[in-house]
DNA sequence: CCTGATCCTGCAAACGTCTGCAATTACGAA
DNA sequence: TTCGTAATTGCAGACGTTTGCAGGATCAGG
């Protein structure tokens, strides 16, 4: 099987005794042609099988109509939604996308920017790596002027567009609650301190807590790097204090998960001696055995509001001020709560 | 924010001087060029942050280091694993991935095909959707010689490299560790009887079966949608059967879990009642409560193998003679199918 | 029959990069 | 000093499109 070769312009026009321009002309229409000529041409390239040359094209036009995406991994089922929603809606305004993983790193995060600038990508839609402290390759981008925007894992100071959950408020549900439902002594396991979602998530928590004129207990704080092993350190760490905690809230659903299959071995009863809540309502959260509370993020409509929004801004119908778009989240009680 | 400024070639070669083609050859690294100059060259271009303009490179050498994937849904777990592994070994060789999603529509497939060839993709790799029961649009890119492989979800016809799954026998593994928990009368839950996989799977079941003296009993077959109403139904009509079958074997693992919500909340007790077994092992299936057994079915080295696979056509490495490719599967056996 | 307008089409340059070839310079040897 | 050769650089055309401009044809009106 060999190269495969595309018709092209040039051919239609030798095999019609035309130009190379007014083939181009027929092609988008335009309306200084013969209809007859045009008619002609229309149905010629229909019949060679004629695509035109996007890079070409875009190259031309300087503008590829193409997006990049960076994501930390696209076989989460959040960002696989973002990204659906990114696709879905960038097609309909006829826009490609190329998407990237940073599999977590920032090295990789980096390395995605670079290849997707030189590909000439109109804009970007980022989420950043669980790595990602230092910003310099973002405000590189601010500073080249290339459109962007972050959703989900976000940076807060830098003057760009942004579409996030209201994380604290999420939280601050689920603990309220666990509040309500009875519980006092309740556990927040956290993901890595410099995180954004952790440090939104336990704001929300904290509040709650407030509420109920209950103040922080850096006992009641674990902090887990999200791996397998590492929850399951948690989860045993949890088992063993003493009081346990009434009710443990776990920065995302993952954790949850892991925790409760850890404590099922051990033949701890979940709701009964400790109530269990996560965070973003992975399909996984409810299947497993009680389900478990959560708080659902529409992964779908935040890659469509963030693709949207972009190119908005491309387009020229967007104000040129950066905007921040927080979406709502849900609580959604289940079994792994009722506690009391 | 404006649109970008990328730095070009011509702008280094004003600046020191020089002409582009020697910054071409500076940056690529030409032996024909006085070290001095080149070193000055690379410097300059470091400083300016310069960055090749892959469209313009691409439409030289009519190469785009690009190539295109389509799946049916990004959102599921199975292929969301595909095309990490893609990725990761596309970007090791120096290929970029464009990632476009059928949505499980032929006519979203059709399209697909025709904005990744249009932007030149180098090659594609494609995995059918559910409803691409006609094959033209596969010809077409096999009569304008465009490189592609099918992986999954392929057409077996076509002549053209193919990636998949030894699907028999894995629902061969999992009929067998059934028939040898003792259970006899064992139900097929398939999907749409033209998909690649439900006819591959039921090959397995019926092989297995025979083993056992056991012929094909159509009352044991049902067939499924693949919606969750779909999926209810038929955990219903399973339900008021008389008399219900030892075990049920389900065509995929979403088809099992939505079946074996549903029995839950029916009350119906599994394993004791009834033995249960699904394909492709979903993490949503090791929490479920039993744990559903299931066939493993490595996505992530699927990607891996067809993306080299289809390099290795491209770099000239492989012969063009069209190969088949089958990984094996592994039986998980859980909780779930332990009915006696 | 002339003039000007209108309609249609082609020329050529441009987008940014690569590369075969020609041109220039430098250098060593005779 | 004069060549020949090698080393270094530039020119120009190409990839496939798009588009401003100019040119040719046609036509109507005077």
């Amino acid at each position: 099987m060999k190269k495969g070769h595309q018709i092209t312009m040039k051919e239609i026009a030798k095999k019609l005794g035309v130009s190379v321009s007014t083939i181009s002309r027929a092609l988008k229409d335009s309306p200084e042609l013969h209809p007859e000529t045009k008619r002609k041409i229309v149905e010629m390239a229909k019949e060679m099988n004629y695509q035109p040359n996007l890079l070409a094209q875009s190259l031309r036009i300087s503008r590829s109509k193409t997006l990049g995406v960076i994501v930390p991994e696209i076989t989460s089922h959040f960002f696989a939604s973002c990204i659906s929603g990114i696709q879905d809606t960038a097609n309909k305004r006829g826009y490609n996308v190329m998407i990237c993983q940073s599999n977590e790193s920032i090295e990789q995060e980096k390395a995605n920017i670079r290849t997707l600038v030189s590909s000439q990508v109109d804009g970007l839609l980022i989420s950043l790596s669980r790595e990602t402290n230092t910003f310099e390759h973002l405000y590189d981008l601010y500073d080249r002027e290339i459109n962007f925007v972050l959703f989900d894992r976000v940076q807060e100071d830098i003057p760009v567009s942004k579409v996030t959950f209201n994380d604290a408020g999420g939280a601050y549900q689920v603990t309220h609650h666990l509040l309500e439902g009875g519980n006092r002594r309740i556990l927040y396991v956290s993901g890595p301190e410099d995180l954004y979602i952790s440090k939104k998530r336990k704001e929300g928590y904290l509040k709650a807590l407030a509420e109920y004129g209950i103040g922080e207990d850096p006992s009641l704080i674990k902090i887990s790097e999200l791996t397998l092993d590492d929850n399951i350190r948690v989860a045993n760490e949890i088992a063993e204090m003493n009081p346990r905690p009434d009710a443990v809230f776990c920065m995302i659903d993952p954790v949850a998960v892991d925790v409760l299959t850890q404590w099922k071995s051990m033949g701890i009863k979940i709701p009964e001696e400790m109530a269990l809540a996560g965070f973003t309502n992975n399909p996984t959260s409810a299947v497993v055995e009680p389900p478990l509370t959560t708080v659902s993020q529409p992964g779908y409509e935040m890659g469509k509001l963030a693709v949207s929004h972009l190119l908005d801004q491309l387009d020229g119908i967007a104000s040129e001020d950066p905007i921040s778009i927080v979406l709502e989240t849900t609580l959604v009680p289940r079994k792994s709560s009722q506690h009391f």
